[in-house]
DNA sequence: TAATATAGTATTAAAAATCAAACTATTAGA
DNA sequence: TCTAATAGTTTGATTTTTAATACTATATTA
């Protein structure tokens, strides 16, 4: 359930809007939770399958193949067995911060409203 | 082509991540540009129809409803014929405008790296 | 020899999102 | 009477996304 602009994307963002393009950036359905951890520091590919179990290999790579094709991420290989993979915010991943943290905040402070209204029935207008 | 978390997500966001939480609200595939437009005051249904001509009926009223349940727009009637219908932030809404900024900024700054990114051909490692 | 760990890829199936087109109501105006 | 305008809703078809599962490589360890 939910979803977020994803993939084949390759036509980024809404013809000339800003905003569409950032979201087109972060928006991706596991995007969030990847750059809210990655702000703490490197992670490895397990780490977010144990932080996240729903998430499957599958969405895991695509999200973090596409952050990394966008520049905002770093792949560091490392040649050992077992492998080791380490993904990190690239220099240019760091501009997002400032959006990252934000979003963080306003996620922090209101997310319980957010809940309760969803839980709500809708309503209906007029009687 | 392209997607974000949408309509019938009324799980908000994954466990606990605040990020995600806020991209649940402002993630939709409209909600950016709705969000961007919104910011410099009220706008009508057609509005945005005539402004991106590509968004069906359908997916504006979707992506307006959400916004609404989730207390960011207000949608306020006027009993005239032809209908009138307008938009506008709920005081709630307004508490989003620092991100929405935040995000138009970045998109203006970096829009064209990104949309040159997307460009390129898939490059390979090694060589 | 078999199992374990990591970091994936490939394939197919299912679910969800989105589109496209037709349809609704109402009044003003030609 | 016919058309236009606004702000939608409804339906069915199509496209995309996501899930689920099996599979890959390789050294280490039991």
């Amino acid at each position: 359930m939910g979803n977020r602009r994803n993939k084949s994307c390759t036509t980024p963002s809404v013809e000339g809007c800003p905003v569409d393009t950032t979201l087109d950036v972060i928006g991706g359905k596991w995007k969030g939770i990847i750059l809210y951890h990655l702000i703490d520091g490197p992670k490895r590919f397990n780490e977010f399958r144990r932080l996240y179990p729903g998430i499957t290999q599958f969405m895991l790579t695509l999200q973090l193949r596409e952050l990394e094709r966008d520049g905002i991420v770093h792949r560091e290989v490392y040649k050992q067995v077992p492998p080791k993979v380490e993904y990190s915010l690239t220099e240019f991943g760091r501009t997002l911060e400032p959006i990252i943290l934000s979003m963080r905040d306003w996620g922090e402070t209101y997310r319980d409203r957010i809940y309760d209204i969803r839980e709500l029935p809708q309503q209906e207008e007029g009687g």
